[in-house]
DNA sequence: ATCCGTGCAAAGAATTTGCATACAT
DNA sequence: ATGTATGCAAATTCTTTGCACGGAT
């Protein structure tokens, strides 16, 4: 039933984009494609993306407020969110799998469900925007 | 400059159909006030559910592939997925305090971030999906 | 009497889809 | 030559909004 997926310079703009502007949506991505190659089309960004996510070949990022976000890369990993300017940074390397364990059999013990993977968003301050504040 | 809220029969119903519902979409808190009052209007139960969740008096959901969902728990607690059903528990009481700030302090030293806060969302078998799997 | 909340319908944002053509195989 | 992927536009889905009217204060 796997149908044969062909190359298109499309889905390569399309990576490349997404590899250069971290965490962009699907108009971010068209805008930044159509700088080089202005007859891209959003429905073109769209269908790729859709499909590449579903194919497990990057992420599909929902952040509540703001349209859907992508990303390039597949290991399960987490955000935080700067809540004054926006910005999205990686939290990966911070996270000890002993504490995610800790987490998951916690989550069990309470729930019943048995847990497989875990969607983890944090909200804060960037180093940033935290000058001048206090 | 807070505005004079009044109290309507609409609201009520609203909060209501939010308890009963648990982790309700906007469309799922209209079809459920429409068996007992069928002249709600969707745009009234849109406008109630965002105008209570900026006052922080619900919350507002985000899950991935799905509209936003509502909860009328206010505590900041957490959710899982089944990944099978779709059903979303709770999984406040599992989250032992200690556990969450050395999962803020790993973050913050990561990112150098100021959390103040997370939206924690796992994905698993919920327990009546996981029997006859194995 | 005032003026906020409602119902309705239209507008808006985000995303998907149908179709004829272009292009990778 | 075959049949996916594209570009375009229309369609869907989710959510917000403008306006005249009804109801809470």
């Amino acid at each position: 039933m796997s149908l044969n997926r062909r190359f298109s310079q499309q889905k390569k703009m399309i990576k490349d984009a997404l590899s250069l502007l971290d965490h962009p949506t699907a108009a971010e991505v068209y805008e930044e494609i159509r700088k080089d190659y202005p007859q891209i089309s959003l429905g073109t960004v769209y269908r790729n993306l859709s499909l590449m996510a579903e194919e497990h070949e990057i992420l599909r990022l929902s952040f509540e407020g703001s349209p859907d976000r992508f990303d390039p890369n597949v290991w399960e990993h987490y955000h935080i969110v700067c809540e004054r300017c926006g910005r999205i940074a990686d939290t990966d390397r911070s996270l000890q799998p002993e504490l995610l364990s800790r987490l998951d059999g916690a989550v069990e013990e309470a729930t019943g469900f048995r847990v497989s993977g875990r969607c983890l968003v944090f909200r804060g301050l960037c180093p940033r925007c935290r000058e001048g504040i206090s």
